[in-house]
DNA sequence: TTTCATGTTCAGCA
DNA sequence: GTGCTGAACATGAA
């Protein structure tokens, strides 16, 4: 479940444990992982160069080497980089791990769904992808143009990784608690299959005053959620993220939290703060 | 033993 | 083209 919050954690462990050593061996033992490159290929590309510098677009990590390739990670579900020394012992279901002269960092990923691999051009590589600008670069009037450019529900859209880049389940959720927004706001009507296009039910129905809430709460969100290190347990105790489950008393205190499912995957929202 | 969770991708449908 | 749905992927926990 790495979002921005976590992706942008993990930049800046590499960035401040594994930059400018030479690499002196890479032990690539789960092919799986690997991302459109032999094993014994990402080894002869690596060795004897540094990383150079770190870039995040949403949940993607570029390591830049100063050979002039990058190192492009996505986290799936489970994956985190674990840096230490070389004789620190590898955590179980590392996959992947670089050595850099007396450190090593290493990919760890118990269910598989992460990747690495290793591109020419980080920008050309985020145009591929079809990602969106990050979640944090985005100014209200992005947010607002974004909003009115989309029919799908307030959840689809900050989840859309094309439209905004870096929200997932946790986050988007996070937001609209926050922001005091129904996330089914611009649904369809899901009573009746049939009244689909209802013009005043878009995610563009927002006033001026909920989008301008909306943008506020998305940076403040991903932003509180860095300085706690991604870590839950460090994030304010007034946080839906302590309450993800149905019939869970609301953070706030006024209702019950409620389970929103939407093609295979489940929203918790309260209905009594957020309309 | 079965179900669930989670991000991404993809095929199929309206 | 747009948006929604469900399946697939991998794995361990409940």
């Amino acid at each position: 479940m790495p979002e921005l919050p976590d992706v942008e954690v993990f930049r800046r462990t590499v960035a401040h444990s594994s930059l400018h050593r030479p690499i002196t061996g890479v032990d690539a033992r789960d092919p799986q992982v690997l991302d459109g490159i032999s094993a014994r290929r990402l080894t002869e590309e690596l060795i004897g160069v540094e990383l150079a510098a770190t870039l995040r677009r949403g949940k993607q990590l570029y390591v830049r080497c100063d050979s002039g390739a990058a190192l492009a990670m996505h986290f799936g579900m489970t994956a985190y980089v674990d840096p230490g020394a070389t004789a620190d012992p590898t955590p179980e279901h590392t996959r992947l791990t670089l050595f850099l002269d007396d450190r090593r960092l290493a990919f760890v990923d118990q269910r598989r769904f992460g990747r690495v691999g290793l591109v020419d051009d980080p920008d050309r590589n985020i145009e591929e992808r079809g990602l969106g600008p990050d979640a944090l670069d985005l100014g209200a009037t992005d947010l607002q143009a974004i909003l009115d450019g989309s029919r799908g529900s307030l959840v689809a859209t900050l989840m859309d990784q094309s439209s905004i880049a870096g929200i997932g389940n946790i986050y988007s959720d996070e937001i609209l608690f926050q922001a005091r927004l129904d996330p089914r706001a611009g649904a369809r009507d899901l009573t009746d299959a049939h009244a689909r296009l209802d013009p005043q039910a878009p995610a563009r129905g927002l006033t001026d005053a909920e989008s301008g809430r909306l943008h506020r709460q998305l940076r403040r969100v991903l932003e509180r959620a860095i300085e706690a290190h991604a870590q839950p347990d460090r994030m304010p105790r007034g946080w839906l993220i302590h309450a993800r489950e149905d019939g869970a008393p609301c953070p706030r205190g006024n209702g019950t939290v409620r389970r929103y499912s939407a093609s295979g995957r489940h929203a918790y929202w309260c209905p009594d703060c957020q309309r």
